[in-house]
Formats: structure tokens, sequence, C-alpha cells
DNA sequence: TATTGTTATACTCTATAACTATA
DNA sequence: TATAGTTATAGAGTATAACAATA
């Protein structure tokens, strides 16, 4: 057997591999199941929550579609949705085809408390120290991509 | 509103429980997303090899409705379909209602391909260095509970 | 009486296709 | 011709409720 110095006492790279990408998997899973949990107590169904989570600027619904992985006939619905509870309203764009959804005062007030749940649950607040939350940030920021 | 300065990292404890929350429940829509891609390739629709992955060791039906948060009912329509395709089977257990399900020898093959295709497409191996993996490995356990 | 797995059924979420209006 | 949003409809995924066998 060759010495391999990359390998360490983590062993086969291969078997890292699975390690790692299998804990990033739990975690994703966790993190999903705690969202719901976290925002269960407000009365908004989970799908609605997403949108309103998503809704940072006004933006076209076809933006929103993409952000969610979804097509824009499911859009339409969960805006009329948004919009019979006032926490969206369709504003017209400048190219004439377009409607920005953008969240209403009460929208952001309520997205603001679903923030503040979500945070509040997070097992990153309960769980890490503060040191192990600094250590966490880069990781999961260049995990995205953000050099 | 009022103006509100970059705080840095140091910053507002709840802002930054906000913003690192924020960036896990992203990592992990994005995790979801890049398994979904990597299993693609195999004639499997994804319900079923979330369940070929909860399979590790043979396990009651109960346990898999548990672990995959769904209702038992939903668990008998896919052992159906992963008996169809002969990569489990059911076998009795001890208590004489129960009936556990386990990899077939196929089954075992194909979760090992899926398990490799997963670590191959991760982000962890391919955005983070072999020393940011390890520095990630902990905390990801941690997260998890794993004292 | 409570629990496991099954069956039949119903509901929820989301996509597809066709339509209008703009570009 | 292509694109944004809408509408109506269809399909996939999943739950609910009632049931049989076992504890």
């Amino acid at each position: 057997m060759t010495e391999r110095p990359e390998t360490g006492p983590a062993g086969d790279p291969m078997v890292e591999a699975r390690r790692l990408s299998g804990l990033l998997i739990q975690v994703a899973e966790r993190a999903k199941a705690e969202f719901a949990d976290s925002v269960a107590g407000f009365d908004l169904p989970l799908h609605l929550v997403r949108a309103m989570m998503s809704l940072d600027q006004p933006a076209p619904m076809r933006d929103l579609a993409d952000h969610l992985s979804c097509d824009r006939s499911y859009i339409t619905g969960l805006a009329d949705q948004l919009e019979e509870r006032r926490l969206v309203s369709r504003v017209p764009g400048e190219d004439r085809r377009v409607k920005l959804l953008e969240l209403t005062p009460e929208g952001r007030e309520l997205r603001g408390q679903l923030s503040d749940a979500v945070a509040a649950h997070s097992m990153v607040l309960q769980r890490l120290t503060p040191d192990e939350r600094r250590t966490l940030e880069p990781l999961l920021r260049k995990l995205l991509g953000d050099a």
C-alpha cells in the first residue's frame, strides 16, 4: 500500500467524500424539518412562507419561479393567496408584460417575524458556540460559491 | 427605520443568527437539488432513492416511515415498487406483525453506486479544500447532535 | 386495547398546455 | 416570433380511515 499524505487520519478520500456528503444531506434534511417546525405556529402554509422568504426585493413573478424552481403558473396561485392575505401586492414593471411581487408593510413585518423564528430555533444557534459559528459561516459561503 | 451601519463580523448576535440560519437553509436547498441531480441518471424515482439511502440496515417498515417522516401506508407503496425492481425484500421480524425491509445484493450494489454519485457531485468535494473539509466535518456532526 | 402493515380513497401540490397581452 | 402572466386541467405524491393479524 502506498503512502498517501493527502488522506491523513481521515483515510481514503472516496470514503471521506461519501461520509461528508452524507452528513451534509442529513444536515440539509434536519434544516428543512427545523424550518418547517419554526414557522408552524404562523398561520401560513409552508410554500407561502418560502415565497415570502424569497421576496427580499420586489421581483418579477418569473424570477420567483426561477428561484423556487417551479413553473410560472404555480407562482400565479401563490401570488393570489399572498395577495388575499394582504402580504404582497402585484405592481407593474417597466416592461408592461411583467408584474413585480412586492411585500406590503404587513408582509415585511411578518417576514421579519418568520426570520426571527427560524433563527431562534436554528441548530446553528442552539448547538454551536460563537467561535464555531464564526468558523462555519465562511465555509457555508464557500459551499454556495461565494469566493 | 434607522440607518444601520454594517456591523462587521462581530455584529449584533440576532443579526448574525438570522444570517447564519439563512445561509444554512440555502445550503440545504442546494444540497437537496444537488442530490436530485446526482441520481437523475439512475432509472429510479427520487423517493425510491431516498428510501434506499435510509436502508443501511434491515429495518421495520415503521422505522422507515419515521425516518422519512411519512405515513406507514406510503411505505407500503414504496416497498412494493422497490420489491418489483428486486432492490429490497420484505423479511419477517421477530414480532410477527413486523416486516423488515432489507436490501438485496442488487440493492446494495445500486446503493453504493448512488452514494458514489452523490459524493462525486457534492459541493463539499468540489468547492472545499481538504483542510476546509476537515474543519467542516466536526461542525456538521455537532449540528446533528453528535457530541 | 394498541400496534403493524395493507387497502381504498381523497386531498395537496405542482406541472402542462392553451390563451392574452405585450415585446 | 418570443416572453410574462393567467387559466383550466391533469398528474404525482402523500395522507386518512377502515381493516386484518398479532401483541
